[in-house]
DNA sequence: TTGCCGCTCAAACGTATGTTTCAAACAGAC
DNA sequence: GTCTGTTTGAAACATACGTTTGAGCGGCAA
């Protein structure tokens, strides 16, 4: 009760500052006030702060792997021994994260802010804790696409595979600054389910692109 | 001689250290010693660290916002009339960045991934210093953008740019890294130039994506 | 030479950070 | 109630940061 009390609301404000002003820029004493519990709590129960980033990060993405190797598991069984489809494979992605159970409203952007920051402010420690931590779904992801995309080569697959990761990070990440703009300038309203069903077509056309164009067209020609 | 010795000295080693490390995490006595200036250098010339950011996007970023505009000015007056295509339009400002002048052997993947950073770190006080300093060629952009895709609807439109953007930022921001792993797995050296001739095919397929697709696959659709 | 001004330097300042300490409060078992 | 191990609390610690200070240097005009 005491502890898990405490434990927990140190996890909650850490999350929601750090996905507010990423890491490095939140210190210890702002998390604590926010959580209204002692400084020294952080360090009794975590150890340090590099330690609480990675607690932050395994509260979900633990639970998350899971139900996404699921996910997986579901789409190749169904499939029957054919590989699947490219579509398919994000749609188990992306599913998988909207689906997962939300603290809050701001669950699922808070979520996708901490993973682009996680590959963007180049915290070593973060990177290797996440690598070793969580490689197998990952890795499984990859494979996947790989099987999805037979016709790319190798190098090709790698850079769109980061062109994906970017965009879906990135958006993610402001979808709630994005949301905002959108709703002010075209006075339309937006969910995170409709962003994710926006960006998967854009990332399955990306991925699937004509690869002959490495060089800039001539002057005239564009595409149809 | 004295004067522009010190403060070029300080923008060489603070562009560097930020690219490497971001903004935060570099503090001004890396940059001073680095650069083998005396500390107070920096606040004599800059004025502050966040000036002295400043400067360091300033330096590249002025005359790179010259030379783009130019290229527009260019693709405008030879499409006569007609708005530029999509694929002219990315690659007017592609080429732009890729060849503006360099200061070293890595300037162009620097360049990058300050961007990039600028994107993500969110440094209150740079991203209203770069909206007011260079609001005139992305708004130019933004319209190009916009005259190359009137099939899209304006909120279809402003997704896929968010994602565009996205996608660019994040894979700029950490190309350094990425070409490290790619070297590793694989490898093979990529030069930006060569990313950046995979990241456009990427965007502008992404851009030009059927708009049909905004629910998932039909089989066992799941979110209710 | 003298005086001045732009610049550099070592040192210090005030503040904020992550971490540690140790006494007090607490809970549950006996 | 007493003991025991766990959790909290206020305070201090050492360190790093951005910034400021004031003395000193060097070239140059008068």
């Amino acid at each position: 009760m005491a502890q898990s009390d405490t434990v927990d609301r140190i996890l909650d404000a850490a999350e929601e500052l750090f996905a507010d002003r990423g890491f490095s820029e939140t210190s210890l004493r702002m998390i604590t006030s926010k959580a209204k519990v002692n400084l020294a709590a952080v360090n009794y129960h975590f150890g340090s702060k590099n330690a609480l980033i990675h607690a932050v990060f395994a509260r979900f993405l633990t639970p998350f792997s899971a139900t996404l190797e699921n996910a997986f598991d579901d789409l190749e069984a169904r499939c029957d021994g054919e590989p699947p489809t490219l579509n398919q494979t994000l749609w188990a992605l992306t599913e998988s994260a909207v689906r997962m159970p939300q603290r809050n409203e701001k669950g699922i952007s808070i979520f996708m802010r901490l993973l682009g920051l996680a590959y963007t402010q180049s915290q070593g420690h973060l990177r290797k804790f996440l690598e070793q931590e969580y490689s197998q779904p990952f890795s499984r992801f990859m494979r996947l696409l790989k099987e999805a995309t037979p016709q790319l080569s190798s190098v090709d697959r790698y850079w769109r595979i980061q062109f994906m990761l970017g965009a879906t990070a990135f958006t993610m990440s402001s979808s709630d600054a994005l949301r905002d703009i959108l709703q002010n300038k075209l006075g339309v309203e937006t969910t995170v389910q409709e962003i994710a069903a926006r960006l998967v077509p854009f990332l399955a056309a990306g991925m699937q692109a004509d690869d002959a164009m490495l060089v800039p067209p001539a002057h005239k020609s564009s595409v149809a």
